[in-house]
DNA sequence: TTTGACATGTAAGCCGTTACATGATTTA
DNA sequence: TAAATCATGTAACGGCTTACATGTCAAA
């Protein structure tokens, strides 16, 4: 009876928990910092995730309070929620995500559009994945110097590759469009 | 008042629909040979997708009585829902698309696992980026030749440069792998 | 004095999935 | 005779989002 399928949102959550016990609040802030890139989540999905795991005693919560501030719910990591993590990082059968792409859709159906039109869009696209090049770039060169963010680094790494794809995708469409042009307008003299 | 925002579906059997009128039964199926590579929909929710749209007129059914089959409802789209398609269409601003992406929580999390497991990780999503890049190679080359096929190819090269780059990413952490294993030996003597 | 950080949650609702339900006809 | 194709949908539910609700304290 290897464990209940919760949703990846579930095992983000014990994965965090594992580095540090840490509150719903806390644990939101530590989503934008790293996982965002790659599994979002936003605050009520979290607190929610909370419920379920501490239902399931894969988490365990007690209230700290302090001074000026409000009291918190810190939770922790139980054994039974590390048995449940571990075991869900080993599948290497992670269920096909499907990636969906509106560029994509809208490329498909670009023979509505002028060439102008099109333009545009796999230059904004272009722009946006730029954009992305450069911040994981950064982010890739710090980590190279931080031997514990091995892992983090890995999944920046991911995230640079495939905004290079991007880039090197929107430079051909710009060749093709251009070759394109070519051939119609000599088609149409 | 430009066109209230709908999924992304919704101008997903628009678009398919721009291309020729059709019964949910035949969109079900062109979606499986096209947009399912980056924008799967099942049975269902065309069905579901039909009705709202129905509703708001941006397409029409008529039954189409058939010999010896049952009796389809076939849509085709109406002007209003080709210009709702085609304001969707030439909106450079997708709203940006969270790429969820489970492997990558888990590699978030090596440090739970052992080399050997994170290898494996590693080589599962390394075969699985060759399978896709092999498919979307042979797709690519076939529509090659097909000029109409031009933005159908276009979204499949969007793919084979991505798997590429998740092919290229699985050979660095292979490599980063061994250097850490040599360095790490070396520190423990 | 108002804004932002800290802190936790509920409510409503959308998107989409799988499973279920039905029924004729063709093919193996 | 069983399975697949054609054809349309409903039901139930899961995951997740946004907006709402509340309240203290620090800083600008």
């Amino acid at each position: 009876m290897p464990g209940a399928q919760l949703p990846v949102s579930s095992y983000a959550v014990l994965g965090l928990l594992s580095q540090s016990e840490a509150s719903g609040y806390e644990l939101a802030q530590q989503v934008d910092g790293a996982i965002a890139n790659f599994w979002p989540m936003s605050k009520s999905n979290i607190y929610g995730e909370l419920v379920r795991l501490e239902e399931l005693a894969f988490v365990s919560g007690s209230e700290v309070a302090q001074e000026k501030l409000p009291t918190k719910r810190v939770f922790r990591l139980t054994s039974a929620g590390a048995a449940a993590l571990d075991e869900w990082l080993r599948e290497p059968t992670f269920r096909k995500e499907r990636r969906k792409n509106s560029l994509l859709v809208k490329m498909l159906f670009g023979d509505r559009l002028s060439a102008e039109e099109v333009s545009r869009l796999v230059d904004a696209a272009g722009v946006e994945a730029e954009a992305e090049r450069a911040r994981l770039a950064t982010i890739v060169t710090m980590l190279e110097s931080v031997p514990s963010a091995y892992f983090a680094r890995s999944t920046a790494l991911f995230g640079l590759r495939h905004a290079e794809a991007t880039l090197a995708w929107a430079a051909e469409m710009r060749r093709d469009a251009a070759a394109r042009a070519r051939t119609r307008s000599s088609s149409l003299n």
